[in-house]
DNA sequence: GTGGTCTAGACCACT
DNA sequence: GTGGTCTAGACCACG
């Protein structure tokens, strides 16, 4: 299991912990029935409110994708591999088709475009 | 002089005015020494309230893109072309690099996202 | 003995449990001297956590509805029928008067709600 | 408009105020196009933290119930009269019916409960 | 002025 | 220990 949060990001924290968590299920990192980890611990563990933890769970239960289990925790729910792994196409394409529509509305040409995006997917 | 401005996006209206402007720089479509439309007329051209135009004038003058010219306007500076070029690959850049380092993290591989990208890249 | 619990209900588990218990004294179905069910049994029975039936017990117990008799278990006290007997018309009259309350305030009018009434005691 | 809220009531008072605008729309006192009132005047209003009026306004975009127009506050949608009258029936046909299996429950006659119900509806 | 996000910390129900 | 609700108050983007 692996979260990756940019404090800094434009995106709210609690949007970009919903998309991690997605991004786990549909991955297989986190699979069906299990807990994932409590708002404290999560909070704690990326440096986070709880509250906004918990706001993020709140997202992720309304979409279906955990279900709380009363006093034990959230639960990844049956639907969520095929729920999640939809999510994770249109979340990442929807990022890219935005921050790509802004490139060529720059009017840099298709081809700096492809380098640029050759040179960022080879490097980090 | 060409506006690209989605009102739905999670980028601030003011920052996606900033970001067209020197676009519009960048690309030669504004020179030197050119005036820059009105608060007022970019505002209703855009539908988009005065004072949020007037914030990204603002942050362009703060970056010594546009100088005021008492009575007549916002003009484009000198120095301008420079910073603009300079400004349009650090912003288009970091949104790829921004979007791209998300589509890794979310578990989908390499060559899936270049074949993402490809079928963006294409399309619009 | 009956027990009717919903633990979907936004009603707290352990106060359901002092509702059924009290309305299972106010029926006669539990009657002065008899034992009521262990925690864990009763835990088991209505697959409900055993520290949540002890917290209903221990309120019964503050009502002056069961005792303890040590070694045997929860005894139904000589003053419960009396006591359940004017809980049960405190409780279900306050629930009642609650829901149509706000459907009085929802803005229907008194023959839409008696007629919602109707259907509904008719029905399951 | 009017609102109807009860601090001491186990329903949550963001839920409470949820419904309560729902009430005001399904009954013509909110109407398509109106503004409802601002976090902080319906806080202020309802003595309730501004807070927990936001996260009752979320549920109701969330529901299609209102949009939020920038700046200047949150608007009934055109779809919001048919959402809430269906809404209402059933929130409050829910609450009727959980109140009165509940009453049945308990083993008082339908006759008793009936009774019950006519002595609420008459008197406040 | 508007709502949105976040931190902070309290209390509660439940296991 | 778990999540849910609420209060409190800060800062931001937008009009």
């Amino acid at each position: 299991m692996w979260f990756d949060i940019d404090p800094k990001s434009a995106i709210p924290l609690f949007e970009q912990i919903v998309s991690q968590v997605i991004f786990n299920i549909a991955s297989g990192g986190l699979e069906v029935g299990d807990l994932i980890p409590s708002v404290r611990k999560l909070g704690s563990q990326l440096t986070v409110h709880p509250n906004t933890v918990a706001k993020a769970f709140q997202e992720l239960e309304r979409m279906g994708v955990v279900a709380e289990r009363r006093g034990r925790g959230m639960e990844v729910t049956p639907d969520a591999p095929k729920i999640c792994q939809l999510q994770r196409r249109q979340r990442v394409g929807n990022r890219i088709a935005e921050a790509l529509r802004e490139a060529m509305s720059s009017g840099l040409s298709p081809e700096e475009i492809r380098q640029l995006v050759e040179s960022v997917i080879r490097s980090p």
